[in-house]
RNA sequence: CGGGGCGUAGCGCAGUUUGGUUAGCGCGCACGGUUUGGGUCCGUGAGGUCGGCGGUUCAAAUCCGCCCGCCCCGACCA
């Protein structure tokens, strides 16, 4: 490509609403350009770029059987209804109705569609295991876009579905997916750990996230620092420090005014914060046929520790939780600042896992400016649910080997979940067996973001000057620039140059422009591309033209004759340097 | 949805507090010249009606009201 024909310009300020590296460098490289917000075209750089990781994607994905369809991006509301997310899920979802007022809605995962395929094609259990996916535009009309393509609300998507006779089916597509998808971000150049992680709205039971760590991202992954424990915090386990074994004292009730924090209460009483309970009033909404109820939901854990809101909403089932106001919570019989268990009705009460194991601890008496002493679970009061519900932090021991955790940031750009059978029951899709005997098809879900992905490769692939695309995924391989263009030579030994390469396979952004070195060399810094070839008339006087690598210093000045072989081989070398990343 | 910020030419900004000539500057763009291995310099020129609507006023980019959009933090989020 000349840069002359090129769609779209490099600017040399960032608009001022970019804030990320990434955001920032691939608008003013011109990769992209906003429609609105979390909206994006992919100008031609862009594009090609996505298409090289998009092609990536395929042949992993295909290495493991994957069969690539494509799926509407609008659908019926009925089939959402069947399987009652149309109820779950919020404004994230958008609906709209169709000329003939049927319910419709932009598709923002297609778990619905695959199971309706599935009831409509798979019947017996030898047309099993598939994995079917596509790659295709999504919508989700998020509240809050941020970082340009890292959470954007139109975006495309890699969506694998394994098709299974049975949980061991199951097993095997996602241990195959979870390679896989290493296999895909180290070809993109991308480092990324694997996470177990909530399943969210998807339902279903073990999912993993693959996150890129980076200060950007949006989750907090908590690791251990001795094994390889590695959790989305919104699900991470820790070993409590367990308390010293005391028998039970009797209640007592004492004056504490003006003592409604846990630090406060305990330096007023003099105790460790361990020695408390901590009570979190929260309401929960649940659905409860296609009606949503809300109820209180009581939580308390030790004062050390804090209420983690994702286990707490999966402990009770729940779709969404909020804040109690302080009205509901006297309703419940509680007393903010002063809450307890005991006593309060109408609730859902949840106890983290470690306060049975508690004896004595100090809970306020449901009225203002009173505690009581030796509260043991059990004997004073008991609870719906007994279960974790504590929020890890750093420094908290891994549940697994017991030595400190450590929390990072990731962004999230691919998921796996084992989805089992919630979407091939709601949806009748099954298969008989060799007996005879209809079964629900098992079913898992693998994405992966292609836009984030490419994001987060220019997040972490860039310097003060510009981006440094891997060979794997850069939309051109080579810059080829053409200094002095009328001066004696350069023109033709550039344009043939040109030709030259592309006929043997390389990829060429070719800066025909007329413009001043300056302006090319800082261009074709920004745009990143791995290999830059001069041509100039001070490098042809001296019997060659440059080459030089984005990532490194180094020029070496190859004769014209042997520029495209040299081209060929550091193209190699770049390609080789990849795959040894990916073997380590 | 809550909190904060911003909206003036393609981009970056000044001007708004204290209403008042033809609304400025840099970059970019067009043309001419100059220069040519890291955003060359000089000149000429095009380009905005100040996010929108309404109001106050002799007069509004500037004051008031409503609305829209974008960004950041939080809630939220595969």
């Amino acid at each position: 490509m000349r840069m002359s024909q090129l769609f779209g310009q490099t600017l040399r300020d960032a608009p001022s609403e970019a804030q990320a590296i990434s955001h920032r460098l691939l608008l003013r490289a011109g990769f992209i350009r906003p429609l609105a917000s979390g909206i994006f075209t992919a100008l031609p750089l862009a594009r090609r770029a996505l298409t090289k990781v998009e092609n990536i994607v395929r042949e992993e994905i295909e290495a493991i059987g994957g069969q690539e369809i494509t799926m509407p991006v609008v659908q019926p509301a009925d089939l959402w209804k069947e399987t009652d997310r149309w109820y779950q899920i919020g404004a994230e979802l958008t609906r709209f109705k169709d000329r003939a007022g049927r319910d419709m809605v932009l598709a923002m995962t297609h778990e619905e569609v695959v199971a309706d395929l599935v009831r409509q094609e798979i019947r017996v259990y030898r047309q099993l295991p598939r994995l079917i996916y596509q790659i295709q535009t999504k919508w989700r009309d998020d509240p809050r876009p941020r970082a340009g393509l890292i959470r954007v609300r139109e975006f495309t998507m890699k969506d694998s579905y394994s098709l299974d006779a049975d949980e061991e089916g199951l097993d095997r597509q996602y241990r195959a997916h979870y390679q896989a998808y290493f296999n895909i971000y180290q070809r993109c150049g991308l480092d990324t750990i694997a996470v177990a992680s909530d399943a969210g709205m998807m339902g279903g039971a073990q999912a993993h996230e693959f996150m890129v760590l980076t200060p950007i991202g949006e989750d907090t992954l908590m690791l251990c620092t001795a094994c390889d424990y590695a959790a989305n915090r919104q699900i991470a386990g820790f070993r409590k420090p367990e308390s010293l074994p005391e028998p039970p004292l009797p209640l007592e009730k004492v004056v504490t005014p003006g003592v409604t924090t846990i630090e406060t209460l305990a330096s007023f009483l003099d105790i460790p914060t361990a020695k408390t309970a901590k009570a979190v009033f929260m309401v929960a909404t649940i659905l409860s046929g296609v009606e949503d109820v809300e109820r209180f939901v009581f939580a308390v854990v030790r004062g050390d520790m804090d209420v983690n809101e994702t286990k707490l909403l999966n402990a009770v089932k729940a779709r969404s939780l909020r804040p109690a106001t302080e009205e509901e919570i006297r309703v419940s019989g509680a007393e903010p600042g002063y809450g307890s268990p005991l006593g309060v009705r109408d609730a859902i009460i949840v106890v983290d896992d470690a306060i049975p194991s508690s004896p004595n601890l100090v809970a306020g008496a449901n009225e203002a400016g009173y505690h009581l002493l030796n509260v043991n679970y059990g004997r004073d009061y008991e609870a719906d649910l007994v279960c974790d519900i504590a929020v890890a932090r750093e420094g908290d021991a891994c549940p697994r080997c017991g030595a400190l955790l450590r929390a990072a940031r990731g962004v999230e750009v691919g998921n796996i979940f084992k989805l089992g059978t919630r979407y091939s029951e709601a949806l009748g899709a099954t298969f008989v067996d060799r007996e005879g005997v209809a079964h629900p098809v098992v079913m898992g879900s693998y994405g992966i973001g292609i836009g984030r992905t490419l994001a987060c490769i220019a997040e972490t692939h860039h310097d003060e000057y510009g981006l440094l695309w891997p060979i794997s995924v850069a939309p051109y391989q080579v810059h080829l620039t053409a200094l002095l263009r009328d001066k004696s030579g350069v023109v033709e030994v550039a344009d043939r140059l040109y030709a030259d390469l592309q006929a043997a396979g390389v990829e060429v952004l070719y800066d025909d422009r007329e413009a001043s070195p300056g302006v090319k060399f800082n261009d074709a810094d920004l745009i990143g591309l791995p290999l830059r070839l001069t041509v100039g008339a001070r490098g042809l006087k001296k019997g060659g033209v440059e080459l030089k690598r984005r990532d490194r210093q180094e020029r070496v000045l190859v004769p014209v004759a042997e520029a495209v072989a040299r081209v060929r081989s550091e193209i190699a070398a770049l390609e080789a340097e990849l795959n040894e990343e990916m073997s380590k």
